[in-house]
DNA sequence: AATTTTTTATACCGATCGGTATATTTTAAG
DNA sequence: CTTAAAATATACCGATCGGTATAAAAAATT
């Protein structure tokens, strides 16, 4: 690992959740300038522009949620275990609000949705992707004996990722848990009533 | 009305859903003198600052879907109808690409919530109202008969609220409507449960 | 250790930012 | 129609924006 990367690496640390919190647009180099101590000479001599310390941002920050989301969901053992571990995942993250901007995917989507192509297409593939992995656990239990077949994965992994973001969402502006905790709860139920 | 207040709301007319769209802190006064074709002086004489200007197309924005959304369900007799409409409105909003950028609440919120408190109160209260709404069709449902009492109104709302706005994130993401039309499908599938 | 290459710091660029003072024009009152 | 008041246009302010040329310093190669 050249100096070169590892300053890349150590930029966009503490880029990411500035610019999760801020915005893209709103977040100036200045900043990045700030937070990292470094200046903007050195900023410039590691990245072309401010745009791709936001690409990379969001990557860094996509690429941690997925981890802390798998290591929370591998310590389950049964599928209804492991989607429960995803929506308490997404609740006690949302739940701590200390340093917690909110969930990157929310932030960048709606942010670059009519203005930033690129950005939205990333947002949108990260979608498919977690709408994706819900419903396999679904399917998995399924073909487990661990879920009735009448549980439609596909159905259920919409409803419950919009729900989720919603929930989100909602908690972050309202400031408390109290609906978020009333959708995990629903979630929750409804996989209960899917078991065998 | 006076000559101020015309041109007061005009601006305001204007630019609303370009703030919809960029952002409050990406669009510029510039952005508004052109939209309008009127001077940055002309601008400055009816508004106090960019952010008077953000926090009335807020007020704009929000006061127009609550007045399509009564519209929509105006029409409607009984509160199953009343709700379907309800969520018929969002779908066929989302739907339309053109001139569309997406949830106001959303928008404004989703930039907001670490930024710009007053903002971010004026979503907190118009989220609680739009889900208050909800529940209070839900009840008089209930009230007239048309819903079994175990229908939990608070319940609903809050799933059905976050589900929305979910869907319609993931809807503008995503470049069409097929998720949003799971959801709506599931959510008029459970009033339907419910109803007697 | 010497030298070349890479990385960082300084100082600056033109453009644009939000905002304002003031002159001109338009509107409304008498 | 006159005139006072209100609204609009012009020109400008300092600050900040993203970005860059270049010199100084640090790292890597030999």
């Amino acid at each position: 690992m050249t100096k070169a990367e590892r300053t890349r690496h150590f930029i966009v640390e503490k880029a990411a959740p500035i610019i999760n919190k801020k915005g893209m647009a709103a977040t100036s180099i200045n900043d990045i300038v700030e937070a990292t101590a470094l200046t903007k000479g050195s900023v410039y001599g590691n990245f072309e522009s401010k745009d791709e310390i936001c690409l990379e941002a969001f990557d860094y920050l996509v690429k941690r949620v997925v981890a802390d989301m798998s290591m929370a969901m591998s310590r389950a053992s049964t599928n209804r275990d492991k989607l429960f571990a995803l929506f308490d995942y997404y609740f006690n993250t949302v739940a701590q609000q200390e340093g917690n901007y909110g969930c990157p995917l929310m932030n960048f989507g709606t942010e670059a949705d009519d203005t930033n192509p690129v950005v939205k297409h990333k947002v949108s593939k990260a979608i498919q992707t977690t709408e994706n992995l819900i419903a396999k656990i679904v399917k998995a239990g399924i073909d487990a004996g661990e879920f009735k077949p009448s549980f439609d994965a596909e159905v259920f992994s919409i409803k419950a990722f919009a729900m989720i973001e919603g929930g989100m969402w909602i908690a972050r502006l309202q400031g408390n848990t109290k609906q978020m905790q009333v959708i995990v709860d629903a979630l929750k139920q409804e996989i209960n009533d899917y078991c065998k």
